[in-house]
DNA sequence: AGTTTAGCTGCAACAATTTGCAATAACGGA
DNA sequence: TCCGTTATTGCAAATTGTTGCAGCTAAACT
């Protein structure tokens, strides 16, 4: 896991915030974690090495990070949300709601979608992360057999 | 509020579920309270009328009716779930992760990217409801000033 | 109308997430 | 290096959502 804390650091700072550790721990757990990292198993990863973080640190700072972009918040099928470090290219998921299971899309899916609510709407689409829901082929059928 | 209960009713003794009050009431609940309607808010509104009816069951009767398509679990910005009433027509929303106020798009801004996924994943892209999350002109102003 | 039976509900315990508040500690300036 | 300010944390309680189970009742059949 080879991520840039200095230059996370600089950016947390520069914005007003603080650099902690517990926000350090938490944000190595999700790099370490990889993809779609839900809360309770960041807890798990940081209460190893140390006991006293609570559970709301945890919530808070994946909230923090989110809205500084470091993270992204991904939507899983049965409604709770998980976690993923922002990369430099963003891409998206197709979402099984039977399996759970997900499948990447690359970012160009989406690159002229985009622009066109832009220009149609003036609405910025975070195309940080984006899951569509649906059914893969093996449920499909399952289902229809 | 002009629901065809009748029609509703007959799906779901067809396909072998019962009619029963409580299931009545939480969908005229969903209906009354119209768009993206929270769990919590159903709740409010049938205890009114039957206060021995449990948060499990609206939770349970809002996950249910889901899977019979009569309503559509919409993603809010803050990572939880809302409902609404399936239409004739199915719609998207682009949501404000700032002001949570959100826009309806019409389906057909999905219907060539829906066959897309189709014809090159095999992924059948549940379109009842799509949310895409971002930021409209009013918070991005704000934000950017 | 009475009986059957399997789906549904309520309860209560549990799990997941959020929030108020007092104590703590990061970080810029003296 | 010490200090003061104030963002951040931990704790505990409140909210929000889920689940097992025992009793209840809708719907079908007679």
């Amino acid at each position: 896991m080879d991520h840039n804390t200095a230059e996370i650091n600089r950016r947390l700072r520069e914005a007003g915030y603080r650099v902690t550790p517990q926000r350090q721990l938490i944000l190595d757990a999700v790099f370490e974690l990889g993809k779609h990292v839900a809360p309770d198993a960041v807890y798990e990863v940081v209460r190893r090495k140390t006991p006293s973080l609570s559970r709301a640190t945890v919530y808070r700072t994946l909230h923090f990070l989110t809205e500084q972009r470091i993270l992204a918040m991904v939507q899983r099928a049965d409604g709770r949300v998980a976690y993923e470090v922002v990369g430099s290219e963003p891409h998206h998921h197709l979402v099984c709601r039977t399996c759970d299971s997900f499948f990447e899309l690359p970012h160009s899916v989406l690159r002229t979608f985009r622009q066109r609510m832009e220009s149609q709407y003036d609405f910025e689409i975070d195309v940080s992360h984006v899951s569509f829901f649906g059914h893969c082929t093996d449920c499909r059928d399952a289902a229809g057999a």
